[in-house]
DNA sequence: CGCTCACTCT
DNA sequence: CATGAGAGTGAGCGT
């Protein structure tokens, strides 16, 4: 006859278990569910799996117990157990009880001691079966004893027999205890021996059997550090082993019978499934099939590189602790692969492993390894600081995702598996992290598997993505333009720009004297002390106090916009000075004081360029923004001086395409007078005032030509009659007849205007010169505004879209030239329409001319392309 | 902490 | 009817 079958399971591990393997769940009443819901799906797997006549789930009781008394640094320096953990415990307890399971717990004792009493009580009579996810309980293992330990999420566990434990380990249960005895325990905080290990452990275990017999054998163990420092630690071992040992006699009180397995009470169960609000749960009550797949992804880690077998093709994904992968740390790396080459899909190797394994360098490295990533720029970026060059990536799902629809801009890796359906759940980091001031990185296996989930993720996403791009034709600017790119933008991020902190500081102080002075001014003619950056408070100053007139409101008060208070100006000598205060103000506080923050030890700024940002195309620039450092006032521009070359005798160097978007629009929109006026390198400014105001180019001046240039910007924009009224400070039939003037003689741009926002409406969206897309549904919005803003976008996204695909062409080649050439030049910036790089002087002449060269080849319009450079011992001068 | 406003660039 | 494309950062302020 065959014996009953006794289960027992560690309450406390079982949470903590189910915890961490699951998202931050809440109810609607705010109650958190994760650890209630994960427990009771581990619990049907167990119940259905093992059939036990008899169960019962033990509890640690105390936070002191009789370790202590040992050791009174017993589980010291334990995390304190989440409140999102502990005000679920009484839900598991309950749900225990519906489900008819008895529970236990013992003043001073943990689980383990329960578990353990019980297994040797009930060894001989029962078929004993351990459940939890503490490796210790395994030293309980018997011939007939068994015990299970969660591995991954919440149904993978490991099967503990003699014969699993000497396979893994090479000793026998029992020895579990002496093997902590000598290696310690971190997670109770059981000291050990110093310097000895799990290996050094399993070796001296394997030869003298047990603590006891190691030091017996003392005399023996030849290696001198280890000699001693087992005999330094002889007590700390001794205490060591007592700590890890399992009481197996606890004066515990159970009587056979109260471990009878009844079988739940379903009308209490469907209670407790409600209140978590289940639906998964409840379906089942009702015996309906689950309503979802639930698929659990599992990792393996190594603790040795020798063996990995490394796959041919994957997915990686590093984690951060932050969003800045140029300094953040890194916290774990995810490798997803085919389940033919491993049956666990995923390798994870934590930051140690990444500096140390020398196979996983080398096949990062290795270009025929074909691999997948989403912002594989980040990853290129953080391998560059262990000296590792990643290569071989043929697909990043950020920029496919950005590429195949521009509103997936930055998308987290969460949102984008969502969107592609894929059958598990990526959590966003914000649940993972927590934001803010409330965010901490969760223990180990909770990042890790978020990771893994990540880089699985990736892996699956790759067919779907990229038959999404070939079928609407952007494969190519994908592969061959962005993906490129991502790579060359990682080595210019990496490298910095040099800044010559002592010219910040300089204008630093300058300013701080001249805003100090403006401030004492201002309040002079205000007659009172206010805050000049509150826009609040200068309202009230400017509009109520001195009583100028209000032009223009804002949500929240008066506007006092820089464009309100110039037609002011003649009205209160005080707004001129209101003006300038701002403009130093920002000068000081963004570029002189914000810039100064963002050096880095090695004297250098490194901006981080957004790729997969813009609705248009472009690249954007954080952390700082480079892209927006003064220029058109001296006093501003003087912020360029700081940013130097960074060696002794190099110089910076800078090229930029002179009026693209208006070569853009004269291309697309095949303009017989616009492209005729490129091709003969006309100015195209005067030749536009030339047109509007019917004079000849003798006649244009300067007023003329710098009106004919808001034109001119207006129509690239889509502006109206009443914005350029605004912005040349003129009548707006004045404004009306410029544009009208400009449409008749222009008819091409004209045509083009009307085609654009036509071809866009009947598609759906805008297309660029190398197929970028921009979808437009507004364009059928009733609402005019709303309309309008569409169908000007419609007309410019070509426009300034066309003009960043030529630029990001015009960067890939620009790499590839300088590296035919052998130069030492280096690419640094991208400012739209410019490129900035520093070179040892001798070369600059080389780049001199091939800059300009590759910049106008990169393709063939209609009209020439045309680009400007200069170089400098500064960004002032170039 | 998030929004609004102001300033900076192409 | 409201009124020029695309961006990022910092100060103030209300919650």
């Amino acid at each position: 006859m065959t014996k009953p079958k006794l289960l027992l399971l560690d309450g406390n591990s079982l949470s903590y278990r189910a915890f961490f393997a699951l998202p931050l769940l809440t109810n609607s009443q705010g109650i958190h569910t994760n650890a209630a819901y994960g427990f009771t799906m581990m619990l049907q797997n167990i119940l259905e799996e093992h059939q036990p006549e008899q169960i019962l789930v033990a509890w640690d009781k105390g936070k002191v117990t009789f370790r202590h008394e040992t050791f009174k640094e017993y589980k010291g320096g334990r995390q304190k157990t989440p409140n999102e953990l502990r005000e679920q415990f009484p839900i598991i307890r309950d749900i225990l009880t519906a489900h008819g399971i008895a529970q236990y717990e013992l003043e001073a004792y943990e689980a383990d001691d329960i578990i353990g009493t019980l297994a040797n009580r009930y060894n001989d009579s029962h078929e004993v079966i351990i459940i939890s996810g503490d490796k210790d309980l395994t030293q309980l293992v018997t011939d007939k004893t068994t015990v299970f330990i969660t591995r991954k999420g919440i149904t993978d566990m490991e099967k503990y027999t003699p014969e699993h434990v000497m396979e893994k380990y090479g000793i026998t249960p029992p020895q579990i205890i002496d093997m902590k005895g000598l290696m310690g325990d971190s997670s109770d905080n059981i000291p050990g021996v110093p310097g000895v290990g799990e290996k050094t452990a399993l070796k001296l275990l394997k030869q003298y059997e047990t603590v006891e017999g190691v030091y017996e054998h003392l005399d023996n163990i030849t290696a001198k550090k280890l000699n001693e420092n087992l005999t330094t630690y002889r007590d700390q071992a001794f205490m060591s082993k007592q700590l890890a040992t399992i009481e197996v006699n606890a004066p515990i009180d159970v009587p056979a019978d109260m471990m009878n397995y009844a079988g739940p009470d379903l009308e209490k169960l469907r209670e407790q499934y409600e209140m978590l609000e289940s639906k998964r749960l409840l379906d089942q009550l009702k015996g309906d099939a689950p309503s979802e797949m639930q698929v659990e992804i599992s990792y393996v880690t190594f603790d040795r590189e020798e063996g990995i077998v490394w796959p041919e093709k994957a997915s990686l994904h590093i984690e951060l602790d932050g969003d800045n992968y140029l300094t953040d740390p890194v916290l774990v790396m995810t490798i997803a692969m085919a389940e033919k080459e491993c049956s666990e899909g995923v390798y994870t190797f934590d930051e140690r492993q990444i500096a140390e394994y020398e196979s996983l360098k080398v096949w990062l490295e290795d270009e025929t390894i074909i691999k997948y990533a989403s912002d594989t720029k980040a990853i290129q970026s953080v391998l560059h600081r262990y000296g590792i060059t990643l290569r071989g990536v043929q697909y990043d799902l950020l920029l496919a995702s950005y590429i195949a629809d521009a509103s997936n801009a930055q998308k987290e890796i969460a949102q984008l598996a969502e969107d592609l359906a894929l059958p598990y759940e990526v959590r966003r980091d914000e649940d993972v992290y927590g934001k803010g001031a409330k965010r901490q990185v969760p223990e180990f296996d909770v990042y890790t598997y978020h990771a893994a989930t990540k880089a699985k993720a990736v892996w699956d996403s790759v067919p779907i993505v990229e038959e999404q791009l070939k079928e609407s034709e952007q494969y190519e600017l994908f592969h061959d333009l962005e993906l490129p790119l991502a790579s060359i933008l990682s080595e210019m991020e990496t490298e910095g720009i040099a800044v010559d902190e002592t010219v910040l500081q300089t204008l630093g102080k300058d300013l701080s004297e001249r805003l100090a002075m403006l401030e004492s001014d201002i309040y002079t003619l205000a007659g009172e002390t206010f805050n000049i950056n509150s826009p609040k408070q200068l309202g009230v100053i400017l509009f109520e106090k001195i009583g100028l007139t209000p032009i223009k409101k804002t949500k929240t008060g008066y506007s006092t916009a820089a464009d309100v208070l110039e037609k002011l100006e003649h009205e209160h000598e005080i707004i001129a000075l209101i003006l300038l205060y701002r403009q130093l103000g920002k000068l000081n506080s963004t570029y002189v004081e914000g810039l100064q923050k963002e050096i880095h030890t090695d004297g250098k700024i490194h901006t981080r360029f957004q790729q997969a940002l813009t609705t248009t195309g472009r690249l954007s620039s954080i952390n700082p923004n480079l892209q927006n450092i003064p220029i058109r006032l001296e006093e501003g521009r003087k912020i360029r001086e700081a940013f130097v070359p960074s060696h002794e005798g190099w110089k910076l160097f800078a090229a930029d395409y002179s009026q693209i978007e208006l070569r853009v629009l004269a291309h697309i929109s095949e303009d017989e007078k616009l492209i005729d006026a490129f091709q003969r390198g006309a100015d195209i400014h005067t030749e536009t005032a030339m047109n509007v105001f019917h004079v000849s180019r003798e006649e244009v001046d300067s007023n003329m030509r710098r009106a004919a240039k808001a034109v001119n910007f207006g129509i690239i924009y889509g502006i109206s009659d009443y914005g350029l009224s605004q912005n040349l400070n003129i009548s707006r039939p004045e404004a009306k007849k410029f544009i009208d003037t400009y449409l008749h003689t222009f008819e091409g741009v004209k045509r083009y205007m009307d085609k654009s926002i036509e071809i866009a409406r009947k598609r759906g969206y805008a297309e660029t010169l190398m197929n970028r897309r921009r979808y437009l549904p507004d364009l059928n919005s009733s609402s005019f505004n709303i309309r309008s803003f569409a169908e000007r976008t419609a007309m410019n996204t070509p426009i300034q879209g066309s003009a960043a695909d030529i630029i990001k062409r015009a960067m890939i080649d620009m790499n590839a030239r300088l590296k035919e050439e052998g130069l030492q030049a280096k690419m640094l910036l991208q400012v739209h329409d410019e490129l900035i790089f520093e070179a040892p002087e001798e070369e600059i002449a080389i780049l001199e001319k091939i800059v300009p060269e590759v910049m106008e080849q990169t393709i063939q319009l209609r009209v020439p392309l045309k680009v400007d450079s200069a170089s400098g011992a500064s960004w002032y001068e170039v």
